[in-house]
DNA sequence: AGCACCTTAACGAACGTTAAGTAAGATGAT
DNA sequence: ATCATCTTACTTAACGTTCGTTAAGGTGCT
């Protein structure tokens, strides 16, 4: 009774964006080919393309539904009830929570960040990131009145993915623990960053 | 003296490096084909296999060449003269300046992040990476003694990397002006933010 | 002569994409 | 209920192109 499939049903269609995705995220897009997607799902390279016109096509379709959903998800972290202080914390655990359990996506944001030509960032600006951008933003306004809030609030998620960007080469880097990469310790380390802990307090 | 050139010592490896590095930061390793790159130094195709044996060894040796003297030049522009807040403000600028002016570097930097097998990730720490981050590891311990040295050396450096990381997206992103762009804007950013000026000073 | 440096031509493999055909279920007239 | 017909979802085979790479040979300096 849950799955019918009468005709002109399949879902085929979204297995090949789920089945794509990661291998679009691990590789890039010159670095994926039909064939390989084809033989991830599990059907023939030609059967693709009875499900979309050509690659292009479905690379981003792939990146749409990858992004969908993410925006409101980022930016109900916010919220907008407590202190600032708190919409900070609330904010920035949470992000870092989602970005943490969600590497593909990291690594799809980045590439289309490095590749995407001026439409596609448009769209993925205006489709995904422009609310929780304003909200963030708007959190930025009210912590620091005498900043630009723009940069403020591109510093804040910056600092949570630069950490999630560097995981691999920081294992030879000086320093460089497992607990690094523990989304909560990340989250602690920007909140104090970013609530003024660094340059104001801790005099010696 | 400087440059004599006796028989086998042509410069056209070099050459070979030198043109095909924008195409590498441009498009990615699997997104420039040999082709493309002997009509950028304008030789042909299985010329390019005299100097290098495969496309594979050509690109390892554009990229160490790219990041050779980064090192150096990085590290240089902290120097160990002056209080802690002088030689923060001395860097953050110095290394805004120097990442605003070689785009190439930025993406060439971001794709091996992301593609990067271990081997490549380790040659790039310790040949490029491990003495500018030692020193300014040290410097961000010396500044804030409670905190974790290592999470604020990475901070740091996302800090600056991801306002150029982000510079295509932000033109579509709500307060995004031409001034977000300059490196003495972004630069000062960063130093306020990480003296502690965003969550301690300036309440209204 | 011999080596460095380059050419054109070509190899087989893999690429994105299309053509042609098949199996299965829905549809509609009888 | 049956049969022809249509659509959906796929298959195998092949198309022309481009890929990384190699073979064979030429030119010019030492």
């Amino acid at each position: 009774m849950a799955d019918k499939r009468p005709a002109g049903n399949s879902d085929t269609a979204q297995v090949i964006l789920n089945k794509s995705l990661p291998l679009f995220a691990r590789s890039g897009y010159a670095g994926v080919s039909m064939r390989d997607i084809a033989k991830a799902v599990g059907i023939s390279g030609a059967a693709l393309y009875h499900h979309y016109p050509d690659k292009q096509s479905l690379y981003v379709a792939a990146m749409a539904h990858a992004f969908a959903d993410k925006a409101s998800s980022i930016q109900s972290a916010l919220g907008n009830t407590g202190s600032p202080e708190q919409r900070l914390e609330r904010f920035v655990t949470s992000f870092t929570k989602q970005m943490a359990s969600d590497p593909d996506f990291r690594a799809l944001l980045h590439r289309e960040l490095l590749d995407g030509d001026e439409k596609r960032l448009k769209l993925l600006a205006e489709n995904v990131f422009i609310e929780p951008f304003k909200a963030i933003k708007q959190l930025a306004q009210e912590m620091a009145l005498d900043c630009d809030a723009h940069l403020l609030a591109i510093s804040m998620a910056g600092l949570i993915l630069f950490h999630f960007e560097t995981q691999a080469i920081r294992r030879y880097l000086p320093g460089g623990l497992k607990k690094h990469n523990d989304p909560k310790v990340i989250a602690q380390h920007v909140i104090s960053l970013l609530t003024g802990a660094i340059g104001s307090g801790s005099r010696q």
